[in-house]
DNA sequence: TTGACATATTCTTATATCGGAATATAATTT
DNA sequence: AAATTATATTCCGATATAAGAATATGTCAA
């Protein structure tokens, strides 16, 4: 059985959808009908998938006369970020020369594979 | 319905366990035995999450006798880091100047939420 | 070849997911 | 109080997912 319903940041980005409308939010405030359209989205999947970036504290929403404005929580990307951070190296983003002495000394201890 | 099976990094990575796979394979290469002793898991559900991250290239695969050695393939997580990283600045990181004042500019001209 | 280990696959079961369609709710306007 | 607009929810169908159990495959050793 999958485990319980995902609300945590690294399943709810992992929909292309709400990556995409986590990056329109970066611009400001957006409504509902504002991030379909401009997505070319339906409207109740884009309210779906807002309740989803919502239960996941990656956005935050505000309530305009008949509009909902939901505005980015960028907080709760840290996460990721910072998990896939330390794989940086990897690729030779950041990679001075301290960590690079201490990455090699690790790998020549690998006995016990 | 849903979308086809999900053979990218992000979804991939989504599910706990091969987060914890993943970090494992960072201190090197490791048999499937291995990781599954090392991380209390049974070797039936292991293999199938390390055939779910080589279908996303995130890891490669080597036999050696009867054991197979995973490597962890630290490039393929560049599309979640690059991804990510659009929005370090939101918590401050690495928030130069420029950049600053840019975003700043970016909000006063949000008229069409 | 038989046996032993190591790993992969298949099958089942329970649940989650996503889109589409229809409908419900909420706030505003007339 | 309607009618209108904006958004949310519900129901459906197709599919994906993950764990567990059982079994298959592969590789080496005796």
């Amino acid at each position: 059985m999958p485990r319980p319903a995902a609300s945590d940041a690294f399943s709810a980005v992992s929909e292309p959808h709400r990556r995409r409308i986590l990056d329109l939010l970066v611009s400001g405030e957006r409504s509902v009908g504002n991030i379909a359209g401009t997505l070319g989205m339906e409207q109740p999947q884009t309210s779906k998938h807002l309740r989803v970036l919502l239960a996941a504290g990656l956005v935050g929403v505000r309530g305009v006369g008949k509009q909902r404005l939901y505005r980015l929580n960028g907080q709760a990307l840290r996460p990721i970020h910072d998990w896939v951070k330390g794989y940086e190296q990897l690729w030779g983003e950041r990679f001075d020369r301290l960590e690079q002495y201490l990455k090699q000394e690790q790998d020549k201890g690998e006995g016990n594979i």
